[in-house]
DNA sequence: ATTAAAATTGAGTGTTGCTCAATCTTTTTT
DNA sequence: AAAAAAGATTGAGCAACACTCAATTTTAAT
């Protein structure tokens, strides 16, 4: 253990915690106890306890219990961006790409019984708007890593023609995310397991037929309201003539 | 003071405290510091200072500082309601109902500084999910009578033919709160004043394109389109005949 | 005026996030 | 290998917290 920290950095420059360290037992005690019991309800006593340290080595290692939660946060927010961009890159038509995204942010989002979302709420709701510090634009920069990825996905499909070319793509980003927060809030209360994919279409797919070229209309009467012109402007040329 | 409680009552059989009263006092100051501190940084100690009252006082009546916040945020959900539900009924079309409800949304949200949002939260996340109380359920009712008037606004759009009847309600109810929600979040963050009425729309614009029918090619402009091109074309054929 | 009931109080309780002088462990220097 | 310097670890202690409850004051009924 002479070696230290030869970890792959994070996004924002810190390193992820060595495994087998006392950051990351500290860290793997709070998941455990912050998803088991809450967060306010699970005191940095018992994480101190469950990870087998005195409390004195928490505060020395994270500073304080904020920023132990941040620490984790941005742990998540790693992984679910490193997934996020793996899976990404096979996928080539958008409508397919919006989907794995989708079904990439609920699968992980659910698989911690949604922490994740609770201290992105938490960190959100002890942050005065007022209050703008390093800390709130550390958050910021992890939320931008992983939004870039969707954010590619639209403007490709604007380029290949997929995606409506006067779409405002932060209004697109807010109503994917934010459905698919909402999306997960319904599916946590109402216990939806098997046709989970099947509800991520519903949710999806609006967005997709709202942004996306309306093609049929071009092609189908729209195509033949252009070859009416072409020949009504022929024929008005002739009689102009 | 003799009369008491003759406010209307809420939504939940509960009902609004009377103004001036102690409730009243306590709940005003604790919005206020609430807004002002925070939810967590805001003791009990010092909500019951600004109220003029002692903190015994303060237990007696509300029970826990949560139950506090419940209170408050009950209010807020039916002042939120009642808005909404006023204005509804005066528009007709389902695109102008949904604009007036998002801008009703964001702007009762904005004003009291994202309090609102901040107490649900709060509330969501100290909630786990194994927990299933009354105090939820209320929370849940709340919700659900202020989102029925979205459901409503649907639901009279389908039957008129102006929107998709394959429409998944909760899919669409999830992507519009969902969507608005990150829509003020991201105004908050960029200081939008002056053209949020501009960025809702861009948000409440691909949610309608996405569950509208696709119809204005054969019903709308577009028949009146395809009756003109005939008759030009008929004209088109004499002259050229 | 007397009494019963209800409302109000603030000192007290256990727990919290956090600090810090003292102790233990490791590394460096001699 | 011994001594010294530097660093890591500890847990008792602190102010502040949400909350309780016996004692007190206020109100209502007789």
């Amino acid at each position: 253990m002479t070696e230290k920290a030869v970890a792959d950095t994070n996004i924002d420059g810190s390193r992820a915690p060595a495994p087998g360290s006392k950051e990351a037992a500290i860290m793997d005690a709070a998941i455990y106890l912050f998803a088991d019991k809450g967060l306010q309800e699970t005191s940095t006593r018992k994480i101190a306890a469950e990870a087998g340290v005195s409390e004195g080595t928490l505060f020395n290692l994270f500073g304080s219990k904020r920023e132990l939660m941040h620490a984790i946060l941005a742990n998540m927010y790693q992984d679910l961006t490193r997934k996020a961009t793996e899976g990404f890159r096979d996928i080539l038509g958008t409508r397919d790409r919006l989907q794995f995204l989708a079904e990439n942010h609920i699968r992980t989002l659910q698989a911690d019984n949604g922490l994740f979302i609770r201290l992105v709420h938490s960190y959100i709701g002890s942050d005065l708007s007022n209050v703008v510090d390093v800390t709130k634009s550390q958050l910021y920069k992890l939320n931008q890593a992983y939004t870039w990825v969707f954010d590619l996905a639209i403007k490709e499909g604007i380029e290949r023609g997929e995606i409506r070319s006067d779409t405002v793509l932060p209004a697109a980003r807010d109503l994917f995310f934010g459905g698919l927060e909402y999306c997960m809030r319904t599916m946590f209360a109402h216990e939806v397991d098997e046709k989970f994919k099947d509800y991520i279409h519903s949710v999806v797919e609006p967005i997709w037929l709202g942004i996306k070229v309306q093609s049929e209309a071009s092609t189908g009467s729209g195509q033949h309201l252009l070859d009416v012109c072409e020949r009504l402007e022929r024929v008005a040329d002739k009689l102009e003539s």
